[in-house]
DNA sequence: ATCCAGGATAGCG
DNA sequence: CGCTATCATGGA
């Protein structure tokens, strides 16, 4: 891998200032890292994607194994894509049954990314009960309104805000963005982290289960929420998220015609059947079923 | 119209 | 412990 010359052909269009990676093989598909349900304020430009990484603005455009960044440095964005993540070794550990084989196929080159983490855990407390478009909608108006303005060429895009800026802000004006309940939380988890109550750098160092249960102190994070956290944002990859759809797929490929699994069940089966790279499986499984739900495999 | 959405939680038995 | 109602909003 190497950031070599800039292409300006295949620059996009408005050539951002660019630097173009070589992939070693076909171990990336940006469109499904960034459109499955891990991060949700990329937004399709051209044939790319513009967003923010932290607080820096980027187009990101994937040609074959040719990875066009419009950004000074491509540290950023190899670390933000987890390029440094071995997919062959990584999914050799996937169970080897036909759900996860098919689901495999489906999402080679996902990517599960370093996500900045006040920005996943404030857009997670934003995600419960709430369908992936709407935490798009929420998330790009509280960045729209409340985040710092970030030029790219002539595009304005807006990063998530700071603990410290959304700890002030007032609960109506947090409504607009069409929260609902979970404003109430949002606020109190940006005062619980500007205050200092939570240092979530800190979590870092702690082993996965002491790190989730400082999660779960914030109102509305509890064991679904902090384990998106622990998984999108701390690189823990052997935690299992479990949701709506993978309940729904596991109590359908893996407890046929058993009713009702119960939660600890599907826990325990999460934690021992998909191996140390668990929570990429989950992921694989998830974005697969999610697209693929009306089909019937 | 009715049900559901990358849930969490207080209140109940 | 497990079960249930409820939370606010928009999409299917």
């Amino acid at each position: 891998m190497e950031s070599g010359a800039i292409d300006p052909q295949k620059a996009c269009a408005a050539s951002y200032p660019s630097v173009v990676c070589q992939l070693p093989e076909c171990e990336l598909d940006l469109e499904k890292t960034l459109n499955c349900g891990q991060v949700f304020h990329w937004l399709p430009h051209g044939p790319g994607f513009v967003g923010a990484i932290d607080e820096v603005p980027v187009y990101l455009e994937q040609s074959g194994r040719t990875l066009i960044a419009g950004v000074d440095g491509l540290e950023l964005v190899r670390s933000y894509l987890a390029l440094d993540h071995s997919l062959p070794e990584i999914t050799a550990t996937f169970p080897r049954d036909e759900a996860m084989q098919a689901a495999l196929k489906f999402c080679y080159g996902l990517r599960i990314v370093r996500q900045p983490v006040w920005e996943c855990l404030a857009t997670f407390i934003t995600s419960a009960l709430k369908q992936i478009q709407q935490i798009r909608a929420i998330s790009l108006a509280i960045r729209s309104r409340f985040g710092l303005a970030l030029r790219l060429e002539s595009l304005e895009l807006h990063s998530y805000p700071r603990p410290e800026v959304l700890a002030v802000v007032e609960l109506p004006d947090l409504l607009e963005c069409k929260l609902g309940f979970r404003a109430r939380n949002l606020l109190t988890a940006a005062r619980m982290v500007a205050d200092g109550e939570l240092d979530l750098e800190k979590l870092r160092d702690h082993p996965t289960d002491q790190a989730r249960a400082e999660l779960c102190r914030v109102p509305g994070v509890g064991e679904k929420i902090a384990n998106c956290v622990l998984l999108f944002a701390y690189e823990r990859l052997d935690v299992v998220p479990i949701d709506v759809w993978i309940r729904r797929g596991f109590q359908e490929i893996y407890f046929p015609n058993q009713a009702k699994v119960p939660a600890i069940e599907l826990r325990l089966f999460s934690e021992t059947y998909f191996g140390p790279y668990a929570g990429y499986a989950q992921q694989y499984l998830f974005h697969y079923w999610r697209l693929n739900y009306r089909k019937r495999l």
